[in-house]
DNA sequence: CGAACTATTGAGTGTTCTCAATCCATGTGG
DNA sequence: CCACATGGATTGAGAACACTCAATAGTTCG
């Protein structure tokens, strides 16, 4: 089940050591982190833990993206958390699964058993610091998601993602990337649809729009072209000037 | 600006005492935060603050319901949080309001200027810990909330509002409330929209098929009384059994 | 009593969904 | 090595749900 890649990478050059819930520690708190840490990878598609399931460790997603999603009764699913880089995996204090959490690409994981994970949270405030500010700044994600969700048009919503997934490609950072930025869109057209609140089939018809309209240019299924970025940006609906978009 | 109704509560005898950011205090400690509180009041429709502002203090909701909105250019609005009495306001290291903060009713709240309190909260790890706690479950009640918005149908919004509603003011607890039960939609019709990703014409028509269907009884405007609220519970599209439905 | 605001209801439109066919790339077994 | 199955993506046609525009009704407050 767990395919150890990243047997054993130090702390120290952990390409989210400044980002994760570990940012704030010192050396000492890295350390105990340290002895009780293991690596997991995970295929695409694979499911990490199903809702309701029992969750006996937390983690950060080293590499690779996950999602949390969640299932009505008669089949609809929503996407309601992208998780990169840096970002936590699962809730302290509570065992159960509360969402369907998948590998939407190669994942690594760097996981703690929750018990402890808890004991060492109450004696490094550290940890439980960073985690308010990431659980914050997640909050802030979600409710920006809401307004997609809520209120803007399908091309809008595919040109919102299309910024959300530059943006945090591009540099890491909010910063606006390059006219003539490249990445490629890491979920499937089903995927896409779930986090949007769409059918496929409007995710692919948009899709097709904006590269007929000569905003974005495409190569294969899953690579993007971006010539104009400004131009992406006000087919999303929001602020032109710096309107916060995580 | 502010009316002082409360004007001098002890926190002993806080209606929001155990519920609140404070909920894990010890006596020492809530005597600091009572040291530094003061009591705001605001009439419906009254905006607290606007997206952008400074905002030189955070505090609970007391009395009353607070919405956070978000709005677009063009004037479409989402709210992005509705806040019941010991629901927090604000964020802590951070001086400027993301969203427009507006009282839906009546609003007492219960306030602390931002330097000493966070001030306070570096040396007081109850009052973070119990912050987290409460911005986690505010995580999980928003992504419930993307499911409604992303996946419903009109009819299964204005259902899941009304349980979510009535839930929270039969016990307080989860629990399912009683056949039979009544209480106010706190939310005008275009309140009630922005709500639910909804105009308000579709918001005013549901409510009337809901009506018209038997599922609810309407009082006047506001007045709601459900006769078997586990029909109710079917409308929502939700697992019928102990779904969480925060 | 009229103004302002909130809510209801109607008619027609339109965006997105549903159902369905086709295409393409990849991988597998005969 | 080809035939075929599989999964992802695209495109089309028609239907449905929610929206827009508009008229009307009920409440509250001056």
């Amino acid at each position: 089940m767990t395919d150890m890649t990243f047997t054993r990478i130090q702390c120290d050059s952990c390409p989210i050591r400044h980002r994760a819930v570990c940012a704030r520690c010192d050396d000492d708190e890295l350390a105990l982190l340290e002895a009780i840490k293991y690596y997991r990878s995970f295929e695409p598609g694979q499911t990490i833990v199903w809702s309701g399931d029992q969750m006996d460790f937390l983690g950060s997603v080293v590499e690779g993206i996950a999602t949390l999603n969640q299932t009505m009764e008669d089949g609809r699913t929503q996407m309601v958390g992208l998780l990169l880089p840096s970002d936590f995996v699962g809730r302290p204090g509570r065992g159960t699964a509360a969402y369907d959490t998948v590998a939407a690409t190669k994942l690594t994981m760097c996981c703690f058993r929750r018990a402890p994970f808890e004991e060492l949270m109450v004696r490094t405030p550290h940890i439980a610091q960073r985690l308010l500010e990431m659980t914050l700044d997640e909050l802030d994600a979600a409710r920006e998601w809401m307004l997609l969700l809520g209120r803007k048009t399908a091309r809008e919503k595919i040109a919102s993602l299309l910024v959300i997934i530059a943006r945090r490609n591009s540099t890491g950072t909010k910063a606006t990337p390059t006219d003539g930025a490249h990445f490629d869109l890491p979920l499937t057209r089903e995927a896409t649809a779930d986090y949007l609140g769409l059918t496929l089939e409007t995710v692919s018809r948009q899709i097709s729009a904006l590269k007929r309209d000569g905003v974005i240019v495409l190569e294969g299924k899953r690579g993007i072209t971006v010539p104009d970025f400004h131009r992406l940006i006000e087919e999303t609906g929001d602020d032109t000037d710096g309107g916060v978009l995580v």
